[in-house]
DNA sequence: GCTCATGTTCCCCT
DNA sequence: CAGGGGAACATGAG
């Protein structure tokens, strides 16, 4: 699931759950945690009160009245909220219990992790490695991050060193709005191809995080994008795939040039 | 059994 | 050095 829109949901869903409450209990499970342990994370955790989360790119960092707890949730890393202990899944590898329920942080396939954070000073550290989140990218901004690259412009977009945030899904779906071939070298683009990729950039994240994911509409290539002989929703032709950077990149060769 | 999956990182090339 | 390809990580679905 996640991408910038799937963090910014699961962001809210913690603002909601866990801000400006007391931690009662943590069970963690260690597969999950990077540097840490069950103990000293439950050390850390217990009887802290939580305040209010903050996402860059994909990492969720939830600071608390002592230490501050990091998420990356990886391909498949998700947060459920429960009233109660029922309804427990094999794959929840962090819960934290509060009065009145408890977040859940599931991941099946161990992707990503859980950090503890000690102080702001090393979480901006941590944050220092990665660029700008997408939302703070200005047109003029772009610019400067694109003019130096010389690989394809979808890898440029999923680096998150360059800007963080956007995937594979949101990626593509950008290209395929700005009507803008995956493969074109980075400092390729002219101006008026940066304006549109831009602001389709802006506008695929900016439709997706009111549903907190990227939303297979059928007038998006994200909603048209799997099986075998998708069709371009624009103009029907058959959609091309390639890889790019590792990851199955999904395009439509008759507009995207 | 095989392939593929909304992510990141490390190693080896060019 | 910057990027690209490929493998690895871990687990499930089709």
């Amino acid at each position: 699931m996640p991408e910038l829109p799937d963090v910014e949901g699961f962001r809210r869903v913690f603002a909601r759950r866990a801000a400006g409450r007391r931690v009662q209990r943590v069970r963690a499970d260690a597969s999950m945690l990077r540097g840490t342990s069950p103990q000293q994370l439950g050390r850390a955790l217990k009887g802290r009160r939580f305040r209010s989360p903050r996402r860059h790119g994909k990492l969720l960092a939830c600071p608390t009245d002592g230490a501050i707890l990091l998420l990356h949730f990886g391909m498949t890393g998700l947060l459920v909220w429960s009233q109660d202990a029922r309804g427990r899944h094999p794959h929840d590898r962090l819960i934290l219990a509060f009065d009145g329920g408890e977040l859940r942080y599931r991941n099946m396939r161990k992707f990503g992790g859980v950090w503890l954070v000690y102080d702001e000073r090393e979480l901006e550290s941590i944050l220092d490695r990665l660029g700008p989140d997408w939302l703070d990218v200005t047109r003029r901004r772009l610019d400067v991050l694109l003019d130096r690259r010389r690989g394809s412009i979808k890898a440029a977009l999923m680096d998150q060193a360059l800007a963080a945030g956007l995937g594979n899904l949101t990626a593509d779906e950008a290209l395929w709005q700005a009507r803008i071939d995956p493969r074109r070298p980075a400092a390729s683009l002219d101006a008026g191809e940066r304006d549109r990729l831009h602001r389709k950039v802006r506008k695929v994240l900016r439709d997706s995080i009111p549903h907190g994911l990227v939303p297979g509409k059928r007038t998006w290539l994200t909603g048209a994008r799997d099986g075998k002989n998708s069709t371009c929703p624009r103009c029907g032709e058959r959609l091309a795939r390639t890889r790019i950077g590792g990851r199955t990149t999904v395009y439509c060769p008759a507009e995207q040039s």
